[in-house]
DNA sequence: CGTAATGTTGAGCGCATTCAAGCCGGGTGG
DNA sequence: CCACCCGGCTTGAATGCGCTCAACATTACG
């Protein structure tokens, strides 16, 4: 029913345009996924590690519209949807599930807009590197000492800068104390103060409305 | 079951941090989505038009995670989210259509995510009015002359760009004879204009890689 | 060990931002 | 009916953040 399947570094999962057949659940190892227009801009979109689910895009119409390509030798559970879907009407904590996973997706991507939105690098990069650390802290791993499997490009793609800003960025957060970076290997020394960054340091910021008085209507 | 409600212009159908209880699908009139950080800061993440659903985000948590506001004295249909839950599971199709639904959102915030993170000022703003003609289009509306529902500064939160660079752009939009502007009445004289620069002006973009070769896994 | 990919750092520039001033249009009250 | 006001829009000037281009260092990998 789920059958498991390897996927090699640099390779990918599936493919954007290609037929949408199954669900993807990753079990061991480290994935992205991105998009790309006509004139070969790319742009990564996600990052998924242990336990996240790949493939959810491609239920709209049937096709996959991103790639997922492993950033190191994975291995994946394959969720054919067909099957899923069989057993969603059977079972009907599994299809709440499933629109629970996709409802995080979407709350995940809002989190995302407002990164690319309205955040200077200093905060994109700071959201970024604590995002990673809560993730590996749920999943068992120290928090503050990681190594990163994706390259700073991929990074700057992420978060709507160039791998040249990505770079000094960290060094920046290096000289200020908040951490030790040494190519990908990254060790957070000042955990408070990354989050200080993302929320508010005092600085202005682009494309943000101040929130205007408004009220709850009582339908 | 699905009831009616009316929503005035300037007033929230729900609120982030409110307990999530039925989806909503835009009968008439206009909203915006938006999420805002601890510091105040807020991003637009979306307009709705007729026919389409609103709420999504509040499914994963129990508590919707962004506001819904009406731009215009709006209806929308309440689907209870209990009762949906019963129904798709006696209908199948209904099941299938939720999960559509969603991953259409997914889809459309990958895209989101692509004009925000590596689109110029210009890109954005003609990506922008070219995905309104094209819902327009669909509702039988007349595509290439419209009145925008919201103010400069909600299309720049929307892009990531101030509402001075909105205004900017729009203006040079027609010096450069691509379309009439007067507040927000718009008239587009030349869509495939906007298209080309959507898809690839001669310029360079941010944060994207060129695509490197990569081979399709077989499991 | 050698080569290519990845990462770091510097210099200069340009696009979008910030700050500021003025305009337009719609609604309200005298 | 007009004067006024206020939110929204436009436009200008100057600044600065992040980008581009470039050279070099380091790491990964066959």
């Amino acid at each position: 029913m789920a059958s498991r399947q390897t996927v090699k570094r640099g390779t990918t999962l599936f493919r954007s345009g290609e037929p949408f057949e199954a669900l993807y659940a990753v079990r061991t190892g480290f994935f992205k996924t991105c998009v790309a227009s006509e004139d070969g801009r790319e742009q990564v979109t996600g990052f998924q590690m242990a336990g996240e689910v790949l493939g959810l895009d491609g239920i709209s119409s049937d096709r996959h519209t991103c790639d997922a390509v492993a950033l190191e030798d994975s291995q994946v559970c394959v969720i054919p949807y067909e099957a899923l879907e069989l057993l969603a009407k059977e079972v009907n904590t599994l299809q709440q599930q499933l629109q629970r996973i996709m409802s995080r997706e979407i709350v995940r991507t809002q989190g995302q807009m407002m990164l690319l939105g309205s955040m200077h690098a200093e905060e994109r990069l700071a959201a970024f590197l604590l995002n990673l650390t809560h993730r590996l802290e749920v999943r068992g791993f120290s928090p503050l000492s990681m190594v990163l499997r994706m390259t700073r490009e991929e990074i700057g793609s992420f978060l709507g800068l160039t791998l040249e800003t990505v770079s000094r960025t960290f060094s920046r957060f290096q000289n200020d104390g908040l951490l030790f970076v040494r190519s990908r290997q990254i060790r957070i020394t000042d955990p408070v103060g990354l989050q200080a960054i993302v929320d508010g340091s005092p600085h202005h910021h682009r494309g943000t409305a101040p929130v205007a008085a408004q009220q709850k209507q009582a339908g």
